[in-house]
RNA sequence: CGCGGGGUGGAGCAGCCCGGUAGCUCGUCAGGCUCAUAACCUGAAGGUCCCAGGUUCAAAUCCUGGCCCCGCAACCA
């Protein structure tokens, strides 16, 4: 079996409810692994949730549930949301995982024996309320820590690192050698930076299981528990382990009958594609990287980070109530319209601006009356004037609807999504145009004219055919929603189906019906 | 001098890397059309491209200095 497509998620941190910020990455790698699948490759999509830590530990205390349990209901709420936003991801990891547990603890035991990590003892100031280390970074102007921390003492405590220190300059050059590595480029250059300009602390692993024993155990110290990063960044891996993939489970030593899966060998390592919002760039950019090397696995292919949204042009924050819940747009306006929105509006990179005038403004001129109103004239038409028959084939369009779909496809391949959009809806725009300089609604008046008002239906029945192949990837209810009008009962979603010329003469439509229907500008609340 | 992003017609953005007629969406105004979800099409008005220097035949774009916003460093993608 060839290498799939392996495209990932951060996987969030179960402490709490779905936002839009979860929703925004989780579109994004759903559109990139339609749009893969529909290019024609093998894609494997993953996203999942990290479970373990202090926060979800303290959580599930104050709720009076064990961290299992507590985990348990919120995975339960977390999937429910990756399948309203119809996310079409291939697995769902959960760090408490059997599987994930097995590959982490066979990292460890293997990096342990290569000499990778060292005990050391840490001495720090430490806030028994926040059960955590404070730096001078949380220090007051006066010197003192603010209240919140409660008592504050020194405190030392023994922990593990993991030598990271020693590969600063091989990544150096991995980094520069590769400049797609890191995509935007400027999120590059801010690594390199960040590389140039700082020397590498080692990077610790382990929590005192007698502080947080929420953590996957340590194999070779009892004492001690996993900590963040060898935990969740390993997500990457242990499900391509657990999968049959043969880079990673050769080179941890593993058997893959170890996870009872059916594929003897199922090739996913190095993935193609991680979608990472900004703020954890430098984990994903230089712990991982050198995590991977320590293990003798290739690196990743790249890593697509994305930006943040504001509100309204101030940030969005639980504590203030600036925020804006996926969960009710999509009741609302419906899920395409969602995602159509977080992906046009804003492009892979820069932070952006949800406004819930924009978001209407976007829904009524593009969807409403750019794309759902070009489809239901044109089949409208088709249907009035020729009883839903289509025509025969006519190439008047052809050669924009070619250049819309080539654009298109470039753009994927690129996982330029906005620009996509935009290649697209430059055919909605032609195609409203046409019907404008074409006028068939005074060609079906005369009878003369019935060879070419046949042309133009063509074009245009033809035309809502290609839009809703290249809209699949982006808003898959649409374009089966534009499948169904048209009566085309297997919805083709390969990208080569946009090619001019599907629709057979002959061919019986549906009825047409609003796409996106509108809705009465009177502002809500 | 902690790091990063940004300041472009009324609003929101693209263009900047690789200088050469300032572009897009919304809004406004005028006209056209009537197939369609009061939708669609055409045209117009509207800009000191934050400021000041510099380089250049030519600067939104390159260089220097300054001003101002916003993130990160604090639960959060």
């Amino acid at each position: 079996m060839s290498k799939r497509f392996y495209i990932t998620t951060a996987i969030d941190y179960v402490n709490g409810q779905p936002h839009l910020g979860h929703a925004y990455e989780k579109v994004i790698a759903d559109v990139i692994a339609r749009s893969r699948r529909a290019l024609g490759e093998d894609v494997f999509f993953l996203t999942g949730l990290d479970e373990h830590g202090q926060k979800v530990q303290q959580a599930a205390i104050a709720e009076g549930k064990n961290p299992q349990g507590y985990c348990d209901e919120l995975a339960a709420v977390w999937r429910a949301f990756a399948a309203k936003l119809k996310l079409t991801n291939d697995d769902f990891v959960r760090t408490t995982d059997a599987r994930h547990k097995e590959v982490v603890q066979a990292i460890l035991t293997k990096l342990h024996g290569e000499g990778q990590f060292y005990k050391a003892t840490y001495e720090g100031y430490y806030s028994a309320r926040e059960e955590s280390f404070l730096t001078d970074k949380d220090r007051l102007p006066d010197g003192s820590f603010p209240p919140h921390y409660g008592e504050v003492v020194k405190l030392s405590e023994d922990n593990w690192y993991f030598k990271l220190r020693e590969h600063q300059q091989w990544l150096i050059e991995f980094i520069e050698a590769n400049p797609s590595f890191i995509q935007p480029d400027h999120r590059r250059n801010e690594v390199l930076g960040f590389l140039k300009n700082n020397a590498l602390e080692d990077l610790c692993i382990t929590r005192p299981a007698a502080r947080l024993n929420w953590g996957i155990p340590v194999p070779f110290d009892a004492a001690f528990v996993t900590y963040v990063w060898f935990d969740a960044l390993v997500n990457y891996i242990s499900i391509a382990a657990a999968h049959g993939d043969p880079a990673v489970l050769g080179a941890l030593g593993l058997d893959h009958s170890a996870f009872r899966v059916p594929h003897s060998t199922f090739p996913l390592w190095p993935a193609d594609l991680h979608v990472i919002g900004k703020d954890i760039l430098k984990f994903h950019a230089v712990f991982w990287p050198i995590m991977l090397k320590a293990m003798g696995l290739p690196l990743p292919r790249q890593l697509l980070v994305h930006g943040w949204w504001q509100k309204d042009g101030a940030k969005i924050s639980k504590s203030t109530g600036n925020i804006v819940d996926p969960l009710a747009v999509i009741d609302e306006w419906g899920l395409d319209a969602f995602r159509y929105y977080v992906i046009r509006e804003l492009d892979i990179g820069p932070d952006g601006n949800w406004t819930d005038a924009g978001f209407q403004s976007r829904y009524a001129a593009e969807l409403a009356n750019g794309l759902g109103n070009l489809v239901n004239r044109s089949l409208s038409m088709l249907k009035r004037y020729r009883n839903g028959l289509v025509p025969a084939r006519h190439d008047e369009v052809a050669a924009d609807a070619e250049k819309a779909r080539a654009e298109t496809i470039e753009h994927l391949r690129n996982s330029e999504l906005q620009g996509a959009l935009v290649s697209i809806w430059s055919l909605v725009t032609r195609a409203n145009q046409y019907v404008d300089q074409t006028a068939p609604f005074k060609l079906a008046r005369d009878l003369n004219q019935a060879k070419r008002l046949d042309e133009v239906l063509y074009n245009l029945a033809e035309t809502c055919r290609v839009l809703a192949v290249l809209l699949c990837p982006f808003l898959p209810d649409t374009a089966a929603k534009i499948f169904a009008q048209l009566n085309l009962s297997v919805a083709p979603d390969k990208l080569s189906a946009a090619q001019w010329g599907g629709l057979a003469a002959g061919h019986q439509i549906a009825e047409p019906a609003a796409l996106f229907p509108r809705k009465d500008l009177a502002p809500k609340k």
